[in-house]
DNA sequence: TTTAATTCTTACTATTCTTATCAGAATACC
DNA sequence: GGTATTCTGATAAGAATAGTAAGAATTAAA
């Protein structure tokens, strides 16, 4: 039971290009990597999944970068961990590998309660909330 | 994010271990991995967890197995997983890996907040209730 | 029009984690 | 004493994770 790198790398990235893109400027995968401490070379293949998921847009050639491609209210941090880790599969008992008898099967129970509750959390958490929360007006 | 294989195996085998106990026959390994589909070799691994974690004795000996040390409804799947699996750590930003500045740290902020929704789930899961839900009366 | 900065793409690698398997020692019932 | 069982520790295959590296494609700016 653990967060993925790739998704708390993603979540910090989201962030940044949030914070930017609301005083509206862009902001490259170099400059990210610094201010999050994330390694470049790994950010560059993430981004670009955020990107194939529709949550940001990239701006190609010299002073290219990202900017979010919706309202950071209407981003939250399921669609972001998504994005990166693939649908969300829990447990063993359910989806391909189910097991004989899931309807009879404690863990299976356990696994549809957990994951309602996470998605619960995930969905409420929104790119705005961390920009209220954490974004001094004075820093950028 | 993924419920391991210890986790759900653990789950399963107190479960058993659970029925039984209230039917006062206790059950060994080679029964539960068959009840509910866990290779056996891996399962005496597992069960030696729970056992030091005090959540079952066990009978050495033939006609050995184990039996629950408390009452079904006095342990909770939180304390199932965590025997197995050790204290749940979601998040690289916690403990011992902690970044720089987890104070300001988005990716801590989710993995606070699913933690703390994660323990509320699992705390609320007893073996009783699995028995409440799953076990008829009459089989075994 | 060249240069430099940047995104994008693909392939590779090292390390750790997971999921077992196996062999045998210790224990206790019959 | 024999057998069934728990217990212990070593080993190993495979998958997943995290990261590196090299270079192609694109475009702003000089």
């Amino acid at each position: 039971m653990k967060i993925s790198a790739k998704a708390e790398y993603a979540l910090k990235a989201m962030y940044e290009i949030a914070r930017h893109t609301q005083k509206n400027i862009n902001i490259n995968v170099s400059e990210i990597a610094q201010l999050q401490d994330i390694p470049k070379a790994y950010l560059e293949q993430l981004i670009v999944h955020l990107k194939k998921a529709g949550l940001v847009r990239s701006i190609r050639g010299a002073k290219g970068g990202y900017v979010l491609s919706r309202k950071a209210s209407e981003i939250n941090a399921n669609e972001i961990i998504e994005a990166v880790e693939g649908p969300m599969d829990l447990g063993h008992c359910i989806g391909s590998k189910a097991c004989s008898r899931s309807d009879k099967c404690v863990a299976n129970d356990v696994v549809q309660q957990l994951r309602q509750s996470i998605d619960n959390v995930l969905n409420n958490i929104t790119l705005q909330y961390f920009i209220d929360k954490y974004s001094n007006k004075e820093d950028i």
